[in-house]
DNA sequence: ATATTAAGGATAACAAATATCCCTATTTTT
DNA sequence: AAAAATAGGGATATTTGTTATCCTTAATAT
């Protein structure tokens, strides 16, 4: 069970998206070239993210994505659902209706325990990233990068955002 | 992003064998019908759990498998982990050394900071499995299940524990 | 001896993730 | 008005992982 890597991408991206002046637009190419990634496949994870409605986007020459919230406001956990998706990681597929001990008309009401206990994990992991903000994660970066890297990925960015 | 459906396999059987009497042995066979599921294949995950030392297994007929813990002494964590592996969800295939900025040679010291958060996600998810006990699911099992039934499944398995 | 079992290798069928290509509508620039 | 660049999305390979079956081998009980 591998999350797919449109998620780092499209946590990556955020980052990005995030140090982007007021107003200002980045293209699908500029994110693909800055981190080396393959522009029509990253294309798809970003439309993810504006279906979900955590980017805004504009056509044309300059277009590009935008957050559409506030760093503080935006969640690890919008950003990993958007590419990945709301679905639990644990299907139960009712085995314990097979036993053949149970009487033929009979029904459960609710879930197995089974299953019970794996969606509280998959909660636990979801209530972690719902505490992480954009902004946390922004915080972290600003201090461990090294400061002249992350004036020219800067300036880097600002050439290229629309 | 989900997990096998033989981890779903993989919790049942342990409940069933958790309530195998002291040295009875009950075998893929059995289990498999008991599910309702692909003797062939569920013998695979019978295999991972063999393998991870959480069952023992004896060989010819009346063999099979039986716990080889008490159930007090078996995390869910043990049994999911056999069953689906040890390695985390997220997967950082470092992105961010392909920053086009980044001198030549440079060469990060620490794990990315998207990574270290998306692995405190997965250590959660891991934490809340190693907090249940099979013995914790036995309790729940036993209260829920109708004990008519309860008691027709014990006999079924003891019919056919070697 | 015979029957039954776990273990494991080989392989096929199927589904999902990854990736590319191409077309359309929109918007900026020229 | 024309041209260029963009997001969006459909179609389709390619690759990988999951699911499933088959078969052989060694061990064990009857
Ligand atoms: S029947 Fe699906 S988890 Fe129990
Ligand atoms: S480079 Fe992999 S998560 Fe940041």
């Amino acid at each position: 069970m591998i999350l797919k890597s449109q998620v780092e991408w499209a946590l990556h991206c955020c980052a990005i998206l995030a140090g982007l002046p007021e107003g200002r637009y980045l293209s699908t190419k500029a994110l693909a070239e800055f981190h080396g990634l393959p522009k029509e496949y990253l294309s798809k994870a970003l439309q993810s993210l504006s279906q979900a409605g955590l980017v805004h986007t504009t056509l044309g020459p300059s277009g590009g994505y935008r957050l559409a919230k506030a760093p503080a406001e935006l969640t690890f956990l919008e950003i990993v659902e958007a590419v990945e998706g709301r679905s639990r990681t644990f299907v139960c597929t009712n085995i314990r209706a097979n036993n053949p001990c149970r009487a033929p008309g009979y029904c459960e009401e609710t879930p197995c325990a089974v299953a019970r206990i794996m969606w509280e994990a998959d909660e636990a992991w979801r209530d972690k990233l719902r505490s992480v903000r954009l902004s946390d994660l922004i915080e972290i970066l600003s201090q461990e990068i090294p400061s002249d890297l992350l004036k020219r990925s800067f300036a880097w960015v600002l050439e290229r955002a629309g």
